[in-house]
DNA sequence: CCTACGATTGAGACCGGACTCACATCGGTT
DNA sequence: AACCGATGTGAGTCCGGTCTCAATCGTAGG
C-alpha cells in the first residue's frame, strides 16, 4: 500500500540497504541472491526491496558482468512476413532463454547494416543474428566475428565467413521445384526477384546473394540435366516496388517469345506477379504457370491455390536463436547440426504448359 | 592498416587517452565533443581512437545521461502482419531520431505483457509503446505512466489511463460497413474474433478489450438505427488457433438460422474463415458475404477480391513513434493531434443476401 | 610590469550494480 | 586453551563513460 507520488530517481540498492540497516554490500548479495547472507539479513532486505519497490538497473549490471542479455537482430523488412515468422521464431526462443530482442531494419540496404551492426555492437548485445543484405559486402560481419562477439547468420550465407548459418539448400529446392516444371514441359521459365544487381543480369554475373545465386544454379543445372536451354533471357533482378514488378510480368509474358510459367523469389514479389497476371486477364495455370517461394497461409485461398516451396522460416529463427544462445553460452555446438529442407508444396497453379495457339 | 587480432577487452576512452598523450578527461571531451579542447589536442584524440577503432560503450554512456536511446515495442503478436507493418512504422520513425527499438511479443497474454513492461523498464528504455493485451487489466501501464516514463498506446485504449493512444475510431468504422452490410440486405451477421473472455459472450458481457467492444457497439448501434434486431446469438469470440476459427465458422453458417454474412475480425481469422467456408463449398458472395478488418495485399487476388476495413496501420506505428519520441524529448504534444481513420474498401465479397432455397 | 578573465587541462567524483578483500564470529577440534 | 574452517559482514574498487571543480596558461587591458 505504498503511496509515493512521481519520483524522479529511481531506488537504487543503496536506498534498500538503507531502510534495511545494512551495508550496500549485504543488501546487493540479497538482491543477487550470491554470496553468503543470514536469514536474517535477508529477509530485512527483501521487505525492504518490497516496500520501496526496488527494482534493479540492468544497464549498470549489464556493465560489470558484461551480459546484457539482449541480442540484435538485423533483417531485411519485418514487413515481409517472412521476416515476421523468423523474428516470432527468434523472440519466442530467445524469451525461454531469459534474452532480449532489438530489432534493426535494413531494407536491404547494406550501408544501413553496417550502421545497425555498430548499433548493436555499441550497445553490447550479447550476440547478433543477421540476415545478410549481401553475401558480398561481409567486412562489418567478420569484424564482429573477429571482434568475438557470437554472431549467426540467417537465411543467407557470406562469403569467405565461417559462421554458423541457418538456411535450407536453396539450390536443391530449386533443382526440384524446375524439374517439376520441366516436367509440366515448360521451357520458357521466367525468374523475378527483387535482388539489386549494380549491373543488369546477364550468365556470367556475380550475384549479391548467396539465396538467389544457388536458385538461378539449381533451375540452371536442371535445365542442363534435362537436356534444356535455360532462358537466361527470362531473368528479371533489380525489381523495386509493385509497379516495377508488375512491369517486369508483362514483359516477361508479352516478349516474342514468352514465359509459359513464372516463378516469384518472394512472397512479397508473388502478390505483385499474381496481380498483374490478373489484370492482363491471363488465368493460372491455363495461360500461365505459376510458382512461388515462401508458403503463406493466403496462397490455399487463390483460385488456383499456389504451388510453393515452402520454407521452415519459424523454425529456423529458433534455431538461429537457439545456436547463438548456445554460442553465448559457451556451450558446443549441437553435434549433427540441424539440417532444414525446403519443401515443394504442389498445389494448383503449375499445369501443363500450354499448346501456344497458331 | 591495423593488424590487431582478436582482442578480449573493449578500447575505452583511457586507452585513447594514454596514445593521445592526454587525460581521460580531455580525451573524452574530444571524442564528446563538448567542453573546450584546443585542436591540437582534439586532433591528437581522433587520430588515436581512429587508429585503436574506439567504439563508446553505450550502457556506460547510458548509465549516466540516463538516456537510452531506445524505446520499448510491446505488441500482441509480430507475426500479424498488422503488427508487422505497424512495427515497421515504429522502427523507421525511430530510426529517423536516433532512437532504437527493442520488441516483445506478449501472444495477447496480459501475464506475459505485465513481464515485458518491467523488462523495459528495467533496462532502462526511454519511453514504450503497448498495444495492451486488455483494456481492463492495465495497472502495469498505470505504474509506467506515474513513474514519469513516456508510454503511448496502439490500437487499443486502456481503461482510465490519460494516455496518448494512437487509434482509429472504430466504432464508427464499423457502423458504416454494418450498415453496408444492412443495405446489402444482411440481418444475419456473424462475428468472429480471437478475443479471450473469461465466461462466454451475451449482450451485456463486459469486454476485455477496446477495439472489440467498440466494433461490436457501432455493429449494435447500425442494426438498431436501421430498426433492425441484433444478432447476438452470432457473435463468437475466444477463437483460437486455425482449426478453432474454421469451427466457429461452420457453427455460424449451419445452425438452424444461419449468418449470410461473416465480419472477420483480423487478418490472421480471416484466413482460416475463408478457408472455412470453401471447404464448405459455399462460394463468396453468392452464398455468405464476408468482411475483413485491415487490407493485406493478398485480399486482392482471392476471387472474388474481399472487402475490407482499411487502417492506416503503417502510418498508426509512425505516429505512435513520433508521439512517444516527442515526449521523450519534452516537446508539447501536437496542437491538432493526428486523427486516423479507417476505410471501406468495397471489392466483391459482399453481395446481396442470397434468397434462402426452400 | 601586473592583474584579470577566458580557454585548457587533469584529478577525481559519480551513475548503480557486482565483486574482492580483510576482518569478525562461532561451533568444533585436538 | 589455542587453532581451524565455514559463515557473515562492511569498506572499497571496478565497469566505462559524463561531468564538476580547481589549477594552469596565455595574453589583453591598465
Amino acid at each position: 500500500m505504498s503511496s509515493d507520488g512521481a519520483r524522479r530517481r529511481d531506488v537504487t540498492v543503496a536506498d534498500v540497504a538503507k531502510a534495511a540497516q545494512v551495508s550496500k554490500a549485504q543488501a546487493a548479495r540479497a538482491l543477487g541472491n550470491y554470496g553468503a547472507v543470514s536469514d536474517d539479513v535477508r529477509e530485512r532486505v527483501l521487505a525492504a526491496a518490497e516496500e520501496l519497490a526496488y527494482r534493479p538497473n540492468e544497464l549498470a549490471r549489464s556493465m560489470n558482468t558484461g551480459k546484457s542479455h539482449t541480442i540484435g537482430v538485423v533483417v531485411g523488412d519485418i514487413e515481409n512476413p517472412h521476416f515476421g515468422l523468423a523474428t516470432r521464431g527468434i523472440t519466442d526462443t530467445a524469451k525461454k532463454s531469459g534474452f532480449n530482442v532489438i530489432l534493426i531494419n535494413t531494407d536491404e540496404n547494406t550501408a544501413a547494416e553496417v550502421e545497425a551492426v555498430s548499433v548493436l555492437l555499441d550497445k553490447r548485445v550479447d550476440g547478433l543474428i543477421v540476415a545478410p543484405a549481401s553475401s558480398v559486402e561481409t567486412q562489418h560481419l567478420r569484424r564482429v566475428h573477429e571482434s568475438g562477439r557470437p554472431l549467426v547468420l540467417l537465411d543467407r550465407s557470406a562469403d569467405g565467413l565461417t559462421v554458423e548459418t541457418v538456411a535450407v539448400d536453396m539450390a536443391a529446392i530449386s533443382y526440384e521445384s524446375t524439374q517439376y516444371l520441366l516436367d509440366a514441359g515448360h521451357r520458357r521459365v521466367a525468374f523475378i526477384s527483387t535482388l539489386r544487381t549494380g549491373a543488369g543480369y546477364s550468365a556470367g554475373t556475380r550475384l549479391d546473394s548467396s539465396q538467389i545465386s544457388d536458385r538461378l544454379e539449381g533451375m540452371r543445372q536442371a535445365f542442363a540435366d534435362g537436356g534444356c536451354q535455360f532462358p537466361e533471357d527470362l531473368v528479371r533482378l533489380n525489381a523495386g516496388d509493385a509497379g516495377s514488378v508488375r512491369n517486369l510480368t508483362r514483359e516477361v509474358l508479352l516478349g516474342a517469345d514468352p514465359a509459359t510459367a513464372v516463378v516469384a523469389s518472394d512472397g512479397l514479389i508473388a502478390l505483385s506477379v499474381v496481380e498483374a497476371i490478373q489484370e492482363m486477364g491471363l488465368r493460372i495455370p491455363d495461360d500461365v504457370s505459376f510458382l512461388m517461394y515462401d508458403d503463406f497461409a493466403w496462397t490455399r485461398l487463390t483460385t488456383p491455390p499456389l504451388t510453393v516451396v515452402a520454407q521452415p522460416v519459424y523454425d529456423m529463427g529458433a534455431a538461429a536463436a537457439s545456436a547463438l544462445i548456445r554460442q553465448i553460452e559457451g556451450r558446443p555446438p549441437l553435434a549433427p547440426a540441424p539440417e532444414f529442407n525446403a519443401t515443394l508444396v504442389r498445389r494448383g497453379s503449375v499445369g501443363a504448359v500450354a499448346v501456344p495457339a497458331r
